[in-house]
DNA sequence: GTCTATACTTGGATAGAC
DNA sequence: GTCTATCCAAGTATAGAC
């Protein structure tokens, strides 16, 4: 089922759709339209419009990261690559979150469709990680008592704490007005004081 | 009626939402509640969606209007001033009709509605572009035979003229694919040419 | 696989209580 | 003036024809 180039091409429309309007304001008129097919005919590849968009997102996500691994390593240092992947994937977070709108009133739901989602691409994540982090041992930019793998654990949670708690302090406000530079601020430092 | 604070809470409610979502996707619930209104409260001050929708633009463009005669005035040379002030309003028309977003399929009703918000606000723009001929031509800085108002409207036209022209020619297209930037171009050329 | 038909929910609009 | 109740048209979702 996955791989489906029909599937694709829901995705795409989904994914130019949702970035337009938001999830609420998407209509499966919309989709289906983009997509030349009936929004009936959706159904045949997603159980409702949700799973749509969480399929969308993961999409967005995944390609997201494989664009993040080449840009982050344009920087020289291994350390400032590090930074800026870690960065980046908190600054993400914060659109994918703008574009459901403050259409969703709970934040609850909306942080259970995300986990789906982040299940799936953490151990991707990890493995760029861990590969970072070996890069910078062999280099001697930093060094580790703990195993590798264990530490780019810990500094994928650390990003993804940071990124947690920014949006569950503002969940009551609009959650468009949630700032995530807050978070991106605090990640550099945290992170300065773990590599140096 | 006007000038009624209630309605002009609405006005700056429905402003916030067009803006964001577009027509098609604002709806009146979105309008009442940023407003603190039942949506059927709405109808007691404007006859229709449609009828809000005209009311904002015409507002908003008094508003556009009245903060581009201080934007224009700061350009030390009258030429320029007129310059940026016939360029800026055919942007603006750019921006209002991306707010419609691809909603309005046909075109013709959309133009209609502005042209209802366009007559107000003709007068206004006809009397600042005649204050500034009146000084270029104190100034020396061009010189015509015809009278001042008569130039003003010629001036006028062709602004408008040409961001119709646009309008008209992209309409098979998708509206937020037209491009205002040729239309403006089109204008300084002829501006050259009538001034110099 | 894709569509039409259809049940149920949300959006636009009116009528009438207060 | 503002709200609840209500009508009709879209939107979400399912069933079933082809």
């Amino acid at each position: 089922m996955r791989n489906n180039p029909k599937r694709e091409l829901i995705l795409r429309s989904g994914s130019e759709c949702f970035a337009r309007y938001g999830y609420d304001k998407t209509t499966l008129d919309d989709i289906g339209r983009r997509a030349g097919l009936n929004k009936a005919s959706l159904y045949y590849y997603f159980k409702n419009k949700e799973d749509i968009f969480i399929a969308v997102v993961l999409a967005d996500t995944q390609t997201f990261i494989a664009d993040l691994k080449v840009k982050s390593q344009a920087f020289p240092d291994v350390r400032k690559q590090i930074r800026f992947y870690l960065s980046e994937r908190i600054r993400r977070y914060g659109e994918v979150l703008h574009l459901t709108q403050r259409s969703i009133e709970n934040w609850q739901p909306l942080e259970a469709m995300f986990d789906e989602v982040y299940r799936e691409t953490k151990v991707l994540e990890l493995l760029f990680l861990v590969e970072m982090l070996k890069i910078g041992v062999a280099n001697n930019a930093f060094n580790f008592t703990e195993p590798t793998a264990s530490v780019a654990e810990s500094l994928f949670h650390l990003s993804d704490a940071l990124k947690h708690e920014v949006a569950y302090t503002t969940q009551h406000l609009r959650p468009e007005a949630a700032d995530f530079s807050i978070a991106v601020e605090r990640m550099e430092r945290l992170l300065k004081l773990i590599l140096d």
